[in-house]
DNA sequence: ACCTGAACACCGTTCAAGT
DNA sequence: ACCTGAACACCGTTCAAGT
């Protein structure tokens, strides 16, 4: 239990730290440590060797301090974690005007994939961290509120869009760069093509006629992730079938 | 790296090891430990104390056996993760005969998400550990591609359909029943609230106007999870938006 | 085959002490 | 305010030894 103040991260409060650099010293050369130069260092070191080899200890290392430092900037791990997912998610909301709430839909769904392929190790957190984040920022809730409200959502059926989209991006993204079992991967890999190899047409008709449409391109059933085989017809079909979703959905109740 | 032969989690294997209870002794008071026993155990734990309190020194204590007694049966701490997530999904597979394939796709979100709810402390591992999850069941794919199939779609589009189901089901549970940070809850939801309330409604009108609607009711702006503030209508809604966009992509291409 | 028991190299977080 | 340094109670996994 921290008793000691933390400052929110938010688009405002990073950009205040930026430019508050003590003494008028540059900007690269900062000899005291800083909340975002520790969120930073932990990206990276996500980045680097996965959530596995994360640690508070190991970003201590990369930023040479004592791991006690880092947890007098951080707070806790959780909450270091959790501002990693913010970093990683930052800019994701669509810049400038756009013609139509669908494209703004598009190009969000677009944005958020790209951000989540620059740190794929990340998936893993989205679905948990992001949901109950205070540090997501406004701006990009409001973007999509103002796209859903322009289709013509109010009211509850505006709540009920907006989860379905948060439902949607996250599921597919986090699913499709969530890692591989660490332990010995190709032999997990020969492994997994054995026994989709060995599926039976008896049991599993459409499994059977299906595999080489499905296999290493299909949920649960991929030996590879997003990284290294990315699902991009899936995704896009994908876009196209929430969309018109929300426009039949607009139009009924 | 363990060289240790690994038996299957399947639903076979499953039944073979239930049914070969050694010199007929009666089944709940087995001497030795099973792999079931194992998983079943650890899951007992993740429902009691959340992934945060979950370790093999926690799930061999819940047993009265060493540590590695328990590794000895789970080969690795994150293989038993991915099995205790196949035990909590067991049964998701809609049973019986279905009128049509809606019918069969939303018993398979109700379903699914009552697994999940049931054991809500696993939802931040079905996205990571569903995907490329060996021990998940045949039966529940090939259910999900015949009532596919049974709507039109065959070749890519098949592909495409199913990991759109996957998509959104794993995508609204998953953030639906995350977990809040543990840090002294109560004090995060009054931080969660005063932010919500002192939003500013010339930079955020949508935000503002709809906070009474939004607040805990919808991804990142909520202070309480599914556990406790279920998201019914939302997922009643997510469900319909998904069926018709689907009924739109049959057609189309 | 299955478990004990000790050991190894970690881990997050605390607390007191320095500057 | 920010960091060192030592310490605490953990952790997953190894290995050898028992039965």
């Amino acid at each position: 239990m921290k008793s000691r103040p933390q400052k929110r991260v938010t688009a405002e409060s990073r950009a205040k730290e930026k430019s508050a650099s003590p003494g008028g010293r540059p900007k690269g050369t900062e000899k005291t440590l800083n909340r975002q130069t520790v969120v930073a260092a932990a990206l990276e070191e996500i980045d680097r060797g996965g959530l596995e080899a994360f640690s508070v200890r190991n970003v201590a290392k990369r930023l040479g301090v004592y791991p006690t430092a880092v947890a007098w900037h951080a707070a806790s791990r959780g909450q270091l974690l959790a501002d990693v997912v913010t970093l990683a998610l930052v800019d994701v909301r669509p810049p400038g005007f756009h013609d139509s709430w669908q494209g703004y839909l598009r190009q969000t769904f677009h944005r958020f994939r790209e951000a989540v392929r620059r740190h794929p190790n990340i998936a893993p957190l989205i679905g948990t961290q992001m949901l109950a984040n205070p540090t997501v920022e406004l701006e990009f809730i409001e973007g999509l509120l103002a796209s859903l409200h322009h289709a013509g959502f109010s009211g509850t059926r505006l709540v009920a869009a907006y989860n379905a989209v948060l439902a949607a991006i996250v599921g597919f993204t986090a699913q499709e760069f969530a890692p591989l079992p660490p332990e010995q991967t190709s032999q997990w890999q020969e492994e997994m093509r054995e026994r989709l190899a060995g599926v039976q047409r008896v049991r599993y008709p459409l499994l059977a006629d299906n595999m080489k449409l499905l296999g290493n391109k299909a949920f649960t059933l991929r030996w590879q992730n997003g990284s290294e085989a990315p699902l991009d017809a899936s995704f896009e079909a994908f876009i196209e079938i929430f969309i018109a979703g929300l426009e039949r959905f607009r139009s009924v109740g």
